[in-house]
DNA sequence: GGCGAAATATGCGCACACGCAAGTTTGGAG
DNA sequence: CTCCAAACTTGCGTGTGCGCATATTTCGCC
C-alpha cells in the first residue's frame, strides 16, 4: 500500500491514539472538562472503553496529550539539530524555549482550558517527564564518549527545571484571574524558561568541557 | 498536658497517620503487598476507609512512607546543620547519602519488600519529590539573598537526580537476582547517590559564589 | 464553663484504572 | 493459500480515589 515501511500493526496504533487525543481534547472544550467520561471519548474515538486505557491511564491524560505529545522527541531533535559548535547549554536551552513557546494553532484555547482545571494542571506538569529520556539521548549524543548516566542526570534535571517553570507559569495564571481576561500579561514563558535553566548552565558546561570521568 | 505546643488536633492527626503507616507495612510484609486491602489497614488503625485516603491518596503510599516519612524534613535538617564553611555542594551531598544510607532498623526488609512489586517501587520513587521542597528552603537558606526561584530550580534538580539513582537502584537491585547478566559499577547507593550528584556540583557552586543576580 | 466556628471523620455514590481471560486481527512462514 | 503465533481489542469483575453531604470533634473566645 501507500504505506512504505513495515507497519500496518503501528499505523493503526497510532492511528487510534491520535482519536483519543483529539476526541479528547474536543469534547473537553465544548462541553468543559468535567463534562467529560472516558467511555464519551472511547466511544467518540470508535473504541471501547477498556481499550482507553490500554493508550491512555488517566483520563486527563489523553486530554493533556493532545498538546503535549511528541514534545520529548521534538525536544530531542531540536538539541540534535543545534551546530555543533554552539555550547550544550545553549542548545538545549533554544530547543526548550522554542518547543514551549510555538504551541501552534490548537493550543492557545487548550492551554487555558487546562489551566482551569487543577486535575488537568497535574497531568500537563506530569508531562513534562516524557522529555527526560529522548532528551537524555540527545544530550548523551553531543557528549560523545562520557558516561550515559550523566547525560540521563542532566537531562532529568532540566527536566525538573521545566517542571518548576510550567508550575509557576500556571500558578501565576491561575491567580490572575481578574477581568476574566483570557490573556496572561504575566512573566512571559518563555522569560520564565530561561531563568529556571540558567542555574543548570554551569553543570552543562562542565560535563561538555570535561568528557572524562567525572573525578575522584 | 504533657504536650507542649498547642495542637492536640495536629497530635491526633500524627497519631492516626504513623498508624496508617506502621499497619500499612505490617500487613504488607506479613501478607504480601498483594493481599492487602485500604479497608484492611484502615481497620488495623481503627478508622475508616474513606479516612484512609483523607491521608494517602494511594495504597501504596501508605506502605512506602512508613519508610520515607520525614526523609524531607530530615534532609533539610542535615543542609542547615552542616557548618557555614562547606560548600553548598558537599553539604547537600552528604546530606543526601546519609539519610539515604541510615534506612535505620526497620527499613531493611521493608526496602526488600519495596522491591518486589512495581506498584511499590513507582510509589517509592515519587516519593522522592517530597524532599523537592524543603531542600529548596534550606538551600535558599544557605544562599542568602539569592533568588528563591534559583534555589527551587536547585533543589528540583537534585530530586531528580536522586530520583535516577534510586530508579538505577532500583531497577539492577530487580536484575541482579536473575543470573545477574549485566552488572554494572558502582553497585552500592552512596555511590549511586554521588555519581549522580557530581554533575550538579558545578551549578551548586555558581550559585554559591555569585550571589547576585542571575544576569544580564 | 459554655458556645459558635472551623476542622475533621464518616457514609454514600460514582467513575475510574487495571488484571484477567476470552475473542479478534495482523504478520509471516511453509 | 493456509495456518499459526504474536499483538491487539474487548467484556467482566474488583478494588480504588475522591466529591459531596452529614455527623462529630476541637479550638478560640467571652
Amino acid at each position: 500500500m501507500t504505506t512504505r515501511r513495515a507497519g500496518l500493526r503501528e499505523r493503526k496504533k497510532q492511528a487510534t491514539r491520535e482519536a483519543l487525543r483529539e476526541a479528547a481534547l474536543r469534547l473537553a472544550l465544548e462541553r468543559g472538562p468535567d463534562n467529560v467520561r472516558v467511555d464519551d471519548i472511547a466511544e467518540a474515538a470508535g473504541v471501547s472503553p477498556r481499550t482507553y486505557n490500554n493508550y491512555f491511564s488517566s483520563r486527563e491524560e489523553a486530554i493533556v496529550a493532545a498538546v503535549t505529545a511528541e514534545r520529548g522527541s521534538r525536544v530531542a531533535a531540536a538539541v540534535a539539530a543545534r551546530p555543533a559548535d554552539v555550547r550544550l547549554a545553549d542548545g538545549v536551552l533554544d530547543a526548550i524555549v522554542e518547543q514551549y513557546t510555538a504551541p501552534g494553532e490548537p493550543g492557545r484555547d487548550a492551554l487555558l482550558l487546562i489551566t482551569t482545571s487543577p486535575a488537568l494542571r497535574n497531568a500537563f506538569l506530569d508531562a513534562t517527564a516524557a522529555i527526560e529520556h529522548p532528551l537524555a539521548d540527545a544530550i548523551d549524543d553531543r557528549l560523545g564518549g562520557t558516561d550515559p548516566f550523566t547525560a540521563r542526570v542532566l537531562a532529568a534535571s532540566v527536566a525538573a527545571a521545566v517542571h518548576v517553570a510550567l508550575e509557576r507559569w500556571l500558578q501565576q495564571a491561575a491567580t490572575s484571574p481578574a477581568g476574566g481576561g483570557l490573556v496572561v500579561p504575566a512573566g512571559s514563558l518563555p522569560d520564565l524558561l530561561r531563568t529556571a535553566l540558567a542555574p543548570l548552565t554551569p553543570a552543562l558546561d562542565a560535563a561538555e568541557v570535561r568528557p572524562r570521568r567525572a573525578e575522584h
